[in-house]
DNA sequence: AAGAAGATTCGCT
DNA sequence: GCGAATCTTCTTA
């Protein structure tokens, strides 16, 4: 039977630190098919994450490669972490940290599919397009109102901002080089659900 | 002090 | 497909 993923009666389990593997490779694939969830005053946003890219200790395209800044401070938290920043003057970027603290290291989270909260969504987008409210990672961001604030939020504690888990199977992942990189552009390092439309990224990267 | 690059998106051709 | 928008961070191109 098809498992309707539009139902607002969805079972969410909320995942706590011990759930969350502790490395940026097995993180990376393990977000697949989880939901982020964000909880903004009356309202639930959540959409299920179809897209990820890992950033590990030692990439050089990474952006605790040079050490630990204010502005990349989040990433040396725990595991499962939020660390937000803001690219090309406009877009904010969702990664959740995924090495021992003290080590920086996360997964960015590139794409998703809108469940709850998608007329909120459509607003903020400023479409109606379901496949484009969040088929990016600047623009998933900007369907789950997400920006500098939750940097550093801890999305395994009992806040706003959290992941869950729904307990269907997973589909099959593929993974591909990232996008957008020019350093270290030949490593295989994204992943995504395939043949889920809601994937960001050419064709030729989504077999 | 100034400039380039950047984990992107959107609109136009 | 291409280029502008937009602004923070890091480098000195």
């Amino acid at each position: 039977m098809e498992i309707d993923r539009t139902s607002v009666q969805r079972a969410l389990r909320r995942l706590r630190r011990t759930d969350l593997p502790i490395d940026t490779f097995a993180m990376a694939r393990f977000l697949i098919g989880k939901v982020l969830v964000h909880d903004v005053r009356t309202c639930r946003l959540s959409a299920r994450i179809v897209e990820s890219e890992a950033y590990p200790v030692g990439d050089s395209a990474g952006h605790a490669f040079r050490g630990k800044t204010p502005r990349n401070a989040s990433l040396f938290l725990e595991p499962g972490h939020a660390y937000v920043y803001r690219v090309y003057g406009s877009c904010f970027m969702l990664n959740v940290t995924s090495e021992p603290a003290g080590i920086g290291a996360g997964v960015l989270l590139r794409a998703a599919q809108p469940l709850d909260g998608i007329e909120r969504m459509q607003r903020y987008r400023g479409t109606e397009r379901l496949i484009d409210l969040a088929r990016g990672p600047g623009r998933l961001a900007e369907a789950m109102a997400i920006d500098l604030k939750c940097d550093g939020l801890d999305l395994c504690a009992r806040g706003s901002l959290w992941l869950a888990d729904t307990g269907e199977n997973a589909d099959p992942v593929g993974a591909s080089p990232r996008i957008g990189l020019n350093r270290e552009r030949h490593r295989i390092l994204r992943f995504y659900e395939r043949g889920n439309p809601y994937v960001s990224g050419p064709k030729s990267l989504n077999q």
